[in-house]
RNA sequence: CGCGGGAUGGAGCAGUUCGGUAGCUCGUCGGGCUCAUAACCCGAAGGUCGUAGGUUCAAAUCCUUCUCCCGCAA
């Protein structure tokens, strides 16, 4: 596979693994990713992680802000397959008709269940028991291309979207290579989507992000977990958002929800069918800290009056 | 100069309005109680109050500078 010639389109931390595989076993000759763009509070211009991984590897770097007008690149530089994982941009037809090999994407779902872009979140957030990860030929549309392999993975109870993401990750690179030989020699499996199951994983809101107490404890805890470590579920605090990166549950019965628990070495909230014990938080203005911390130095009897909200 | 929050023993905080002995809860260490304990009691160590300067008899506190951490917005 070493003379196979890859142009390589990927972006952020999970498309990493899939581009070193890459170079390892086969010839990429362009990386092509989003702009460098300003970030944090300081807006220091950061390259993306692909960006890195490609200049490390001595691979030209091709950061066109729209792909959409700005393809030529791409179709000056002889490549027989392209593959992207999560590169952020939808490419237009004129490159998706240009290698002999085709288009190929590594997408990190079963699909067609959730296409787009936060398929690992969305699963964790559904509470489902499996994800994986789908080898797919490209089409004009968002993930909707005919499926040439997939690979489950099982969800822990313990998985967040971190551990998740870097699974996937790799699991997405190792049946990339996997498959590509039979990609080559044209033996490989081409499945259409079953339209009827198709189902979407948009970005996160802002609003999903908050925590509804009147849910039950099982949804919370998806939600704590499924959006984790990034972007946190929040509840508002006395106006200010408090985050909760670490939550556990215990079943029982309330009048009332978003009320809070205080316990000697605990803090709970009352959901829908028990309580929410919060184990990691960030208050607002602080840096993240175990649910013991916090407790240490917060008023405990005021702190009883108070509620979510 | 995008908006806002924060920096005080190892941890989390109070004290700053209105300058006047460095405080709370926890942890650590030592001792005690107990069949035993993460429980309880007694005691101890541990802090140039983020940096630099200014005002003052006196600054954690007031004024100015800078640094670092965090959230939002992009």
């Amino acid at each position: 596979m070493k003379d196979l010639k890859v142009i390589f389109m990927g972006t952020p931390d999970f498309a990493v693994p899939v581009l070193q595989k890459l170079i390892e076993n086969t010839n990429v000759v362009l990386v092509v990713t989003q702009p460098d763009k300003s970030v944090g509070r300081k807006q220091v211009l950061t390259k993306t992680p692909v960006k890195v991984e490609a200049e490390k590897a001595g691979i030209p770097v091709f950061q066109p802000i729209k792909i959409r007008e700005d393809f030529d690149v791409v179709l000056n530089t002889e490549a027989d397959i392209i593959i992207t994982c999560a590169y952020g941009q939808i490419i237009p037809k004129a490159i998706l008709d240009y290698p002999s090999l085709g288009c190929i994407n590594v997408h990190a779902s079963l699909l067609p269940k959730y296409r787009g872009g936060a398929p690992i979140h969305k699963c964790l957030l559904n509470g489902d028991e499996k994800t994986g990860i789908t080898i797919m030929y490209m089409d004009e549309a968002m993930d909707s291309g005919d499926i040439i392999a997939q690979r489950e993975y099982k969800i822990l109870e313990n998985d967040n979207v971190g551990t998740l993401h870097e699974k996937l990750s790799q699991i997405g690179a190792d049946l990339l290579i996997e498959t590509l030989p039979s990609i080559i020699n044209g033996t490989n499996e081409r499945i259409k989507q079953n339209i009827s199951e198709v189902t979407y994983a948009y970005n996160i809101k802002r609003e999903e992000e908050k925590l509804d107490f009147s849910k039950t404890g099982r949804e919370i805890l998806n939600k704590v977990r499924g959006l984790n470590p990034w972007p946190i579920a929040n509840f508002l605090l006395d106006g200010n958002e408090m985050k909760v990166l670490e939550a556990t549950f215990e079943e029982g019965t309330n009048k009332e929800v978003g009320k809070f628990v205080l316990d000697k070495k605990r803090l709970g909230v009352t959901c829908q069918d028990g309580i929410i014990y919060l184990e990691r938080v960030k208050p607002f203005g602080k840096k993240e800290m175990d649910i013991k911390d916090y407790l240490n130095g917060i008023n405990k009897e005021e702190f009883t009056n108070k509620k979510v909200g």
